[in-house]
DNA sequence: CCCCTTCGGTACCGATCGGTACGGATGTGC
DNA sequence: GCACATCCGTACCGATCGGTACCGAAGGGG
């Protein structure tokens, strides 16, 4: 027996919910969580407000979906980075998939993680926080993935997994501003390499 | 003769206008512009809507006026550090200068040029392209100077200037990025020496 | 077939946005 | 001391903000 989605009863949504998403996804990166207004929204995503807030919340809640879904697919690179033998292979999949991402013909430029809310007003404080906490998540992971690293003798003892772990998002963060600030793909690309060049080797 | 500042006729200004730029400057840098209102401007300026106009234009004239403030005040590390004796001592400077500035004591954490405008509704859009072109004048400053140590004989020949400078601001920004998200000064220091562990040498 | 639930959009809400008209106050130049 | 220029702040402007009340439409369950 499978567990069918619980009865939808009542009128059918009309709109494709993930398809909506998306485009809301495309607005707050471009805009930022606060240079995007519901009018902005709704538009990209072809539906009225009160279908917005009864799908997704508010403004709030459907930028943290936008932020998942995000997360789920355009960042997904970063999950399949850490499944990299080595720590240098995980530094350059996360470096070069951050300059993909943040440079893809058709989509909006840099990351969404990091101007999608970097500095705001009080009300939006919240979301600020929560990229905040979604870029130490990041950084989180690396962190033991470089302990696993230093562990598996893939990387010098004396190595400080955390350091390692906070200068490559560091040098991704940077790359994704210089994105947003109009820098092309071969140049980012050139710079993560460098980055790169620091990596400890055994 | 000194050529005096030139007849101040009508009622004196009750305020210092370069200190109501430099709270002027910790609103627009913690805030961001659309997220700096008016009532927060006015507030921490200690004057009224209508003398802020007086003085300044408006909010945008405002936000460009503190920038430049920012930048000849706050980011002077920056003039500094060009005129470093070698290539790698520009970049030091740039980069520690850089940590230090963006987690002083007392003073928001991250820079004014980075999350001052990163993403923007449209009708701000001009005030981010203005901090686009700030991002890229140092930039242009870091090129040249590394052409000259291109052709000191301070960097191999077959450096690429531009690259460099990229690089460095690349890692700057991200420094100002992780800086904004709560990174401790010591922290960001040794991803700074980090970054520059992979300095070109002879 | 009727009830119930959820969807759809129009039209509106109070609050806040950036910006200004205006009248009183305070200085300099004649 | 009088005209003039600039400053001061109160009180206001239209526009836009995020959010919602309302009612007709469209489906499933009895």
């Amino acid at each position: 027996m499978f567990s069918t989605t619980p009865a939808p009863t009542g009128r059918p949504r009309a709109f494709d919910i993930d398809e909506a998403l998306d485009r809301a996804v495309l607005v707050f990166w471009s805009k930022g969580f606060e240079g995007a207004s519901l009018d902005d929204l709704t538009e990209a995503m072809g539906i009225s407000r009160p279908s917005l807030y009864r799908a997704f919340g508010n403004k709030e809640d459907l930028f943290y979906k936008a932020l998942e879904r995000y997360t789920e697919g355009l960042t997904s690179y970063f999950a399949r980075a850490l499944a990299e033998p080595t720590s240098e292979a995980v530094a350059t999949a996360v470096l070069h998939g951050t300059v993909e991402a943040a440079t893809m013909p058709g989509l909006p430029t840099g990351c969404l993680g990091v101007q999608g809310a970097l500095a705001t007003g009080d009300e939006s404080r919240q979301v600020r926080d929560a990229l905040i906490a979604w870029r130490e998540d990041g950084i989180a992971h690396l962190t033991r993935r470089f302990q696993q690293a230093v562990d598996a003798g893939d990387l010098p003892p004396s190595t400080d997994p955390h350091l390692l772990a906070l200068y490559l998002r560091t040098v991704a963060n940077g790359i994704a501003v210089q994105a947003a600030s109009g820098s092309s793909r071969p140049e980012l690309l050139q710079v993560a390499n460098l980055a790169l060049g620091s990596w400890p080797r055994l």
